[in-house]
Order: structure tokens, then C-alpha cells, then sequence
DNA sequence: TTCAATACTTCGGACTCGACAGTATAAATG
DNA sequence: CATTTATACTGTCGAGTCCGAAGTATTGAA
């Protein structure tokens, strides 16, 4: 299985019975622990309607494919949607749906915790 | 460079001026952004001391040496303790830090949020 | 005619993951 | 005494995923 988000049907049917509160394995957790799939929905979110360059830009550092790659995970996933203009040169806007803002409303903690952690982490080479 | 977080000591220098709030990535999220990492701090924070074959047996379907390798990380993170006590056969027991716990008190809507998504999300092949 | 602009593909190689077998130790079992 | 059992991993190899760079398609501008 290449685990592309085709159809989100996988059930993880209890796989313990120990624990209650895990985290499902597969869905959108799985497609969030893909590279740069929580700082996307940030990104978008941010910039509001993000065309495909706004977004490259703003990471200064991903490689096209796997942006592509990413981005149509998230529109199949109805997390992002995407709107196509017909014009020269072509023209394509993200933006968040619905769900991908409820996503980022969830999401947004995490991320200012996370910069908060990596702020004061100078150099931890050293236990 | 292949991302061992051995020290999380990547600045990403601003990438792009024209957003402010994006996710940072180097640091805390890429670790959360690989497989099993956000649902290993669930399982740890819900087990409480967790010894490794619990966690093995909570997630069904890891192998060993990518969870070791998790694990791994997540310690040198900061983000779980290790404990070893020399018994025959060997214990370990991992459990959440206090950063740890911040985490998962972060992590916790994000989860729950993704079960109730991936529940209502019966087949989706269709667009 | 060539260049520019945009939103992606395609390609080869590097990196990461999964499945499975193996390691070390000592107590319990036959 | 020899074998099995239990635990927490590590090693190996093939498959899957990600990266960087170059290429594609289109049409107006120079």
C-alpha cells in the first residue's frame, strides 16, 4: 500500500484494547506526520487564498514535488481546496476549507508551543 | 544533512517576510512530522510508565526498529524519559517529561479532532 | 524569435520505512 | 546439563518516500 489519501476508509479497529485514547493510525494523522503537511495548513491559512508560488516562497527550501505532492493530499483530503483560473500564465489559488480551518484552529497551539520550545533550545548536545 | 536531531540548533532565519506565523522547519515539528511521533507521545502519556513492548503491542503493526528509532529521538528531544533497570530480562520504561506532557496537552484537541474526522469520512473515492 | 511567467512533472539518487531474523542474559523447565 | 522463555532492542535488505534540478505547456511582451 503507498498510502496515498485516495480514500480515508482505513479503520484501525482497536488494535489493543489496553488503550482507549491512542491515536488512530491511519487518516489524517497519518497525513499530517508527512513532511510539511501541519506547516501547510499554517501557511495557507496564513496567507489566505495562497497561490502555488506564495506557498514555495514561504518555505524558502521544499523541493516542488513533494509541495505537489502534498498540496493535492491535503485538496483529496477536503482540508484544502483549490481553484484553477483559466488564464496565461495559469493561475491557482489554496485556500482552506471548512474543515481545514477547524484543522488549524487545532493545529495553531501546537505550532506556537512548538516555536515557543524551539526558541529556547540553543544547543542540547549534552544531556 | 540527514536531520538527526542530535542538536535542534536549525534557525530558519525567517524564511519568507511576508508571513509571520508559520510553522518553523527545523526543530520540534519535524520530529512530530515523522511517522508514529505524535501518536507515540499519545500512547507513552496514556500508559503512563510505559515499558517498550507495550508500546510495540499498542500500535500493532510498528517495527521494532522504527519505533526504537522514535523513541530514540523523542528522548533526545526531551520529550520522554528513559529509565533502565538492570533486571533479567532487561525493563525499560519510558514516560512523558514535563515538556512531555506540554506536548500532549497540545497534541490532545489535534487527536481527538482527527478521530471524529477520519469516523465521518466513510468512503470518499468520489470528488 | 526569444524571453518571461506560472504551476507544476519527471528523473536519478539519497534517505526512511517495514518485515524478519538475530543478540544478550539468566531464570525456569525437562 | 540442555532447551525454552522473556525483554529490548539492533542488523539487513528491499521497497517506498523525499530531494534538487531540469523540463513542460502556454501566450503575451520585447
Amino acid at each position: 500500500m503507498t498510502e496515498t489519501p485516495d480514500s480515508v476508509t482505513e479503520a484501525p479497529e482497536t488494535p489493543n484494547s489496553e488503550v482507549d485514547c491512542l491515536c488512530p493510525l491511519g487518516g489524517v494523522m497519518d497525513l499530517l506526520s508527512r513532511r510539511y503537511a501541519m506547516q501547510l495548513v499554517c501557511v495557507v491559512g496564513a496567507i489566505g487564498p495562497a497561490r502555488y508560488g506564495d506557498v514555495e516562497a514561504a518555505f524558502d527550501g521544499v523541493s516542488s514535488s513533494t509541495l505537489s505532492a502534498r498540496l493535492d493530499e491535503l485538496v483529496e483530503a477536503g482540508i484544502l481546496a483549490r481553484e484553477q483560473y483559466a488564464e496565461i500564465p495559469p493561475r491557482v489559488e489554496y485556500e482552506l476549507t471548512d474543515t481545514g480551518e477547524e484543522l488549524r484552529d487545532h493545529l495553531s497551539p501546537l505550532i506556537r508551543w512548538a516555536e515557543e520550545l524551539d526558541e529556547g533550545t540553543i544547543s542540547r548536545t549534552q544531556e
